[in-house]
DNA sequence: GTATCGATGATCT
DNA sequence: GATCATCGATACC
């Protein structure tokens, strides 16, 4: 009974609240539980997919799973979970409330503050070294683990953020209490 | 505390 | 040639 990446985009985001994302084994692993998220899908203005396959946007269409990374400003990162059908449906992991593997997340920020190490779609790539050698690549086959929540979660909705099209869709969760 | 702005380059039109 | 699914620094209140 986890989760089940092959539903739509926003009922995914939603489930991936409280979820507890790991990359790497043993010493290096590092990670924490999701907090913030966004859903974004082939009939969304907004999302990367909304005109069909792209260079950039293949790997939104490729199977529930699969990571798809993109650059962003020239110098972040930014990293999505495919979900849905092979029809270009995405979640953007937005924030992290790091739990494994904070020593070597440190390291990487070059940061100490807790608070800004994880929160926000490039602090989180940077900290888990997600460039974009792993767009297109599985979760299933680059050792990485995602664990449904093993509690409730208060989760919030409202709209997503840096965007200019359908900027009123509330496709953006995240947690609410802890 | 909030507001604004520059960095920096791939992607798509 | 314009647009970014952003961040961090700086300025100002």
């Amino acid at each position: 009974m986890g989760l089940n990446l092959s539903q739509p985009a926003p009922l995914v985001a939603r489930e991936l609240i409280g979820c507890e994302l790991l990359v790497g084994t043993g010493e290096a692993a590092c990670g924490g539980f999701i907090t913030e998220t966004e859903a974004y899908t082939a009939d969304d203005p907004a999302s990367h997919s909304f005109r069909g396959p792209t260079k950039r946007s293949r790997a939104m269409f490729m199977a529930p799973g699969t990571l798809y990374v993109y650059k962003i400003y020239g110098m972040h990162y930014c990293l999505n979970i495919v979900c849905g059908d092979h029809d270009g449906q995405a979640v953007l992991i937005r924030g992290l409330r790091p739990t494994t593997g904070i020593e070597i997340m440190m390291k990487r920020r070059a940061m100490t503050n807790i608070k800004l190490l994880t929160s926000g779609p490039a602090r989180l790539t940077q900290a888990l070294g997600i460039d974009l050698s792993f767009n297109g690549l599985h979760l299933d086959v680059v050792a990485w683990k995602l664990r449904a929540a093993d509690r409730a979660v208060t989760v919030s909705v409202g709209p997503r953020v840096g965007i200019s099209k359908a900027v009123d869709v509330p496709w953006r969760f995240y947690a609410t209490d802890v």
